[in-house]
DNA sequence: CCTTTATATATGGAAAACCGTATATATGGT
DNA sequence: ACCATATATACGGTTTTCCATATATAAAGG
């Protein structure tokens, strides 16, 4: 992962949010996204198919929902970036925060781990 | 500077290395980018210019030539977000770093401070 | 002045990125 | 089997970004 292949997938909206969201929240799903985005559905997977393939995310199916989260194999670096900037500018996405909690019907999550 | 307006910014080639090489040696001209990078006259300057409207960098004319260094009032996340993306990939700048400190006939550096 | 060197900008065209719409696929429930 | 929900992808068109070329400006030296 080349630092301008980095930054392309950052300068973009729809992508920057979502993963600074990512890095917020964990892990949310393509409805999630939508809903705190206020983007039609198309756009938020198109967005995230990009940075899917460019390894910044991976993205699991679970029943209906495909649950995506930031990839854990993404080179240091790269993390502590998005940390450093989610974490000075929280004003910048807590509009879309806020709409992701406010949201009703979210899927349950399972426990993935054990 | 909102995070999508500085990503833009590093989301081009030619900024992005002029960006990080900048970071590295601190000050450096037109003429000097354009050596280190291989590239054209316009096209540096033009890519400069931009950075420089956008507030990632201020330029200080000193006779003949200007002078190019990061802003001083950049943000803090910004300046860390380069000196890590820097630190982490001196390798993808190394070519670059190498044509600058081979280039003969670098303008001298006035003292600038006192 | 006139030339040379360094830098900036304007312009027209090419390439890349982005988007909305429509459609396809996958899963779960009835 | 059928329908509803969630997600993915394909297509065509628009917008944005980038570039090469030509030209303009600024400073230094003869």
């Amino acid at each position: 992962m080349t630092p301008l292949q980095f930054y392309k997938c950052l300068a973009d909206d729809t992508r920057l949010r979502s993963l600074l969201l990512l890095e917020a929240h964990g892990e949310l799903c393509v409805c999630e996204l939508m809903a705190a985005l206020e983007e039609s559905q198309p756009k938020v997977s198109r967005h995230l198919a990009q940075l899917r393939e460019c390894g910044l995310l991976v993205g699991e199916r679970d029943g209906q929902w495909v649950f995506y989260r930031l990839a854990p194999d993404l080179p240091e670096w790269c993390k502590t970036v998005l940390v450093d900037t989610r974490t000075a500018n929280e004003d910048w996405i807590r509009t879309d925060s806020e709409r992701l909690n406010a949201m009703g019907d979210r899927p349950e999550r399972v426990a993935r781990c054990c």
